[in-house]
This record gives C-alpha cells, structure tokens and sequence, in this order.
DNA sequence: ACAATGCTTCGGCTACGGTCGAACTATGAA
DNA sequence: TTCATAGTTCGACCGTAGCCGAAGCATTGT
C-alpha cells in the first residue's frame, strides 16, 4: 500500500538521539562546526561526522566550508519548524516523565526559534502586532501599512528587507505556547534589532534573558 | 544540553517503517482494526498489536473496543498536519529515488486528509473560497457573514457546527501543493456534502475520484 | 458448554545501525 | 618542511529493537 511519500526515512533521521540533539543544537540559527556539534550531541567527532553527513545528504542541513571548518546551519526555518512541531508533541505525549531542567523555564520565556524570537515574549509580540493592526494575522501573514510605518520607525528598513527573495512575514508556531510567533524576515529583523538595542541577551544556548531596562523598554515600546 | 522537549522519541516512533505505513494508513480519519492495520503494514499481527500499542501510548493513535475488535484511529487532525509536513520533507529530500507510484498521480489530485479534502481540488477549494471572501485566510481562518451564508446555502449546518468544541476553520498544509487546504469542523462537512452529492468517491485508500457530474458541478458551484 | 475469532503476551532469533579507536586526508601555522 | 588541528573513512564491537511462532485471554456465536 505505496501512499505519498515515504515518512519513515526522514522521521528515522530525527529520531536518533544524537542527530535529534544536532538539529536542537543548530535551532538557534547559527552555524557550528562539526566538533561543536559533537560536544552538544555527547558523542565523538567520528561519529557526528557521520550524522552529519547523513543529514546534509537528506537536506536537512547545509554545510559551509570555511578554511579547515565546516559550518553547518539548518537548511532553511521550515525545519525548524518541523522540529519546534515535534518538540509540541513531545511535550503532551508525556512518553518522557518531562523533568522540567533548570532552564526550561527560561526557555518558556524567551528563545530563539532558528532566527527569531520565541517563547511568551514572541508569542506576547505577535499578538500586540496584530492587536494594533500591524500584521494581519493570516495563512500569508501581511504587514499593513501602519505597520510598515511602525517598524520602519522602529528602525527596521522594510524596504530593503522585500527585496530579498526571503518571505517578510511568516508565523511559526511555538512549542511552549501553542500559539504562533512572528517569523520569516521581519521577525529576523525585529530579534536583531531587539538584540542591537541591548533589550535581551544570548544566554547560552537557545536561550534569551530581558535586561531589565530592555523588558520595560519591550512592554512600553512594542506591547502597550 | 538539555534543549526543550526531546523530539527523539517520538520521532523514532513513526520513523519505523511499519509504524509509518500503520499511521499513514489512518490518514484518511477511518478508523480502522489491528489486524486491517498489520496487513497495511505489511506484518504479522503479533507485531502490527506491539506497534499500535506504542503509539497509543504515545498520544498518537486512540483506540475504541467494539466488542472483540479495536477500532484505532489517529488522535487528531494535528497528527495528521505533522504527518504531512513530513511527507513535504520526504519528497523533496529525494532521498528516496520517488519512484512515483500509478496513483501517485491520483493522490495528487485529490485525497483525504484525516477527514477532509487534500491535493489540487482541496488547495483549488481553499483559494476560491478566500477569493470570494467567504473566509478569511489567517492563523485562525474565519469565515465571514457571505461566507456562512454560503455554507448554509450550500447545505451545512453551519450554527451546528459551531456548538461543537471542534474548531470550525483551520487550514492544513498540503504536502503535494505545499499551500494551504480547508481542515477544521468546516472542512470535514464540506467533504461529507461533496460524498453526499456523489461529487466525488473514495477510489482505495486516501485516494478520492470526481465523478465526472461531480468535476463539473464543482467547477461551477464552488470554483467558479 | 464449546468452538471460533480478534488480540495480547512471551521467548528467542536476527539484523541493522550507532559507537568508538585508529588510520588517513586536508588545511593552516610555525 | 614539519607540526598541529579539523574532519573523514574504515573496521570491529555491541545493544537495541523489530520480527515471528506459539501460547494465553477475552469476547462472540452456536
């Protein structure tokens, strides 16, 4: 009974602890090296090696040589929202006793999903930028024209952002939450901007900390 | 580094080949035996009761007794969305040559997905419907006042619906078209209108024929 | 009561795939 | 040129998990 395309390959690619610890690693967007991602699986170069390959020859990942490095990064944020998907039913399946670490909370509350932000604070933007009729909240998020004037003063060049070929608008929906966040080019820019502002901070791993000015700043600026 | 929830596990669990072609098999919303299950995945019935059990225990599968038999069915539309997504990943991986099946082609065209329409027509109904402005396509598609007018008009219980706790309007991503197609309570009565009318018929399997009074009136009640 | 059917459990077999150490290649630095 | 570091490939080991046949429950039908 041959029905669509084969699932149980790709989802054998994930399912391994160690390659499943890969992409998690690699989910904040940025591009590691091999032996990093050797160290954040826990097991040998060798062997990440070959999971490396493994997932790169399924698309899953990229690779960038650089000199003696190799970088890689995840291809693109439709697997990183296949992962975040996976991470929503991992949750409710409850198949792991879920002891909730140290910094999973912090993880709830803000982090970063491939290049944007996640968490209750993405989810909390989201919803303000729809609440003021920034983006209309649809299949194809849209930036309306109050919105454009907002976040251009908010000092993102939207302009500049529609010319590449990169979807503006995207949602991606949030693990933690069970809502959706702000992703594709603006929410990239919007993270980075945040981050240029000093408003939030890398705190290892996926994980973003408030300053405290920058969480004021946040709810006065973006969500009131 | 613990990272969120452990996307491993469950993962593994539909990326065994005969527990990806039991889950498959429940696409299209029936609900079907253990035994029916273990001949679709192509095992013994000792081994398809082992599969079906982890999976139940894992939230993706419940199952109902009937007397001396036990219905399974997928555990919600959801199951099915993160099914499809995976198949959008699985095809363009290529890592399967796609040796593209007979009725390849026809589940392309038209097929349920978990309990409504899928493929070019589903994809085809979406965007007609949206272009008329009978919903409106966003994160929470909604429909409109000429929308449930319609609707009503065109024989579903539109206010019934609505006192279910199901979600009315939802879209689903269709891996095939790669754009959105009408899920939810609405989706699901529309199909059943459409097998109603005899517009179209289950072929085997997900797959779903026109009939060709069906194309026709499709084209000019619905599309047109 | 007895047989038949649907399903589960058990025990044992097998094989696939993950893992590592060691050897090898490639790039860069001294 | 020589050494050091990053990564790949190879070979061997091992554990886990899928698979089946046989036996055991449960439910229905006669």
């Amino acid at each position: 009974m041959k029905d669509g395309p084969s699932i149980a390959s790709i989802a054998a690619l994930i399912g391994d602890p160690a390659r499943a610890n890969i992409l998690t690693a690699l989910m904040d967007g940025r591009a590691l090296t091999v032996s990093e991602l050797a160290e954040a699986a826990g097991v040998t170069l060798p062997t990440a090696s070959g999971h490396v390959s493994k997932l790169t020859e399924a698309g899953l990942l990229v690779a960038e040589k650089q000199g003696r490095h190799r970088y890689l990064r995840l291809s693109g944020s439709d697997v990183a929202q296949l992962l975040e998907q996976l991470m929503s039913f991992a949750q409710r399946a409850g198949a792991t006793p879920i002891r909730t670490g140290p910094n999973d909370a912090a993880l709830r509350q803000a982090r970063i999903c491939y290049d944007h932000l996640a968490g209750e604070a993405g989810v909390a933007l989201f919803g303000a930028l729809t609440a003021k009729g920034f983006i209309t909240d649809g299949e194809i998020v849209t930036l309306t024209a109050d919105g454009r004037a907002w976040f251009e003063h908010f000092g993102i060049p939207v302009a500049t952002l529609e010319t590449a070929r990169r979807p503006v608008c995207l949602h991606c929906l949030d693990w933690s939450e069970r809502r959706h966040h702000l992703a594709g080019a603006l929410g990239s820019a919007m993270l980075d901007e945040m981050l240029q502002r000093d408003w939030l901070r890398r705190a290892g791993g996926r994980v973003l900390r408030f300053t405290t000015e920058g969480r004021k700043a946040f709810a006065a600026e973006v969500l009131a």
